[in-house]
DNA sequence: AGCACGATTAACT
DNA sequence: GTTAATCGTGCTC
């Protein structure tokens, strides 16, 4: 019998050749899908940003190739994960061609699959008196990395081949361009203009704590 | 070797 | 709205 991914087919990695932004924008509405000890985890990104190149100077590869943005220097379709703030983990895409450094942070899930998982793997903070989590339980790069078990080990891998556990499937939401809201980055304190406010992040509208 | 800061979050006033 | 937590990274000396 047919074997059938309730997922959806994994995203090829020709998906994620483009500029940054319209990987970005062409990422809302696919599944971010993890999958860890028999467990399967799930949901339907919801908010992006994007880093392109060396001219961007909200991007960590403003400063040229080091050790740590060696990953966006190489083939798109690879998860450049990153550590921040000593204590943070966050997801990225790589975008574009090789040489080219470019990324997509992913920003914003919206569960669909396996959110007991997720709940144990965060620790049960900011519930609703009976348990379950808030609107704003998955809206952030740290806290989706937190429930999907993300961190510098999966630097590098492909997440068009879900033979690593972590990977990124059709099979979400249709997201029409009337839905999409773009907006600046976060975050981006001491960044110079135009680099602050260009709006490269883009957000399905009327998200919870969106 | 030392330093300032970070693509954040949660808890607090 | 404000702030502590906490440490890797990249830059300056």
């Amino acid at each position: 019998m047919i074997d059938r991914n309730p997922m959806g087919q994994p995203v090829p990695k020709d998906f994620y050749m483009g500029h940054a932004t319209s990987v970005a924008r062409s990422l809302l509405g696919k599944l971010l899908v993890r999958s860890l000890d028999g467990c399967l985890m799930a949901g339907v990104i919801m908010e992006t940003e994007a880093y392109q190149g060396e001219d961007d100077l909200g991007c960590h590869a403003r400063s040229g190739r080091t050790p740590r943005t060696q990953v966006m220097y190489g083939p798109c379709g690879m998860a450049y994960v990153y550590f921040t703030y000593g204590m943070h983990w966050l997801l990225n895409v790589v975008a574009g061609r090789e040489s080219v450094p470019a990324a997509v942070l992913i920003r914003s899930i919206q569960p669909v699959a396996g959110l007991d998982k997720m709940m144990e793997l965060r620790h049960p903070r900011r519930l609703t008196a009976d348990g379950k989590p808030v609107g704003d339980y998955l809206n952030g790069p740290a806290k989706i990395c937190q429930a999907l078990a993300v961190d510098g080990k999966l630097n590098g891998s492909p997440l068009y081949d879900p033979r690593n556990g972590l990977w990124i499937a059709d099979g979400g939401m249709i997201i029409p361009d009337a839905a999409v809201e773009t907006s600046a980055r976060i975050g981006l304190f001491s960044v110079p203009e135009p680099w602050k406010s260009i709006p490269w992040r883009f957000q399905v509208k009327g998200q919870p704590g969106g």
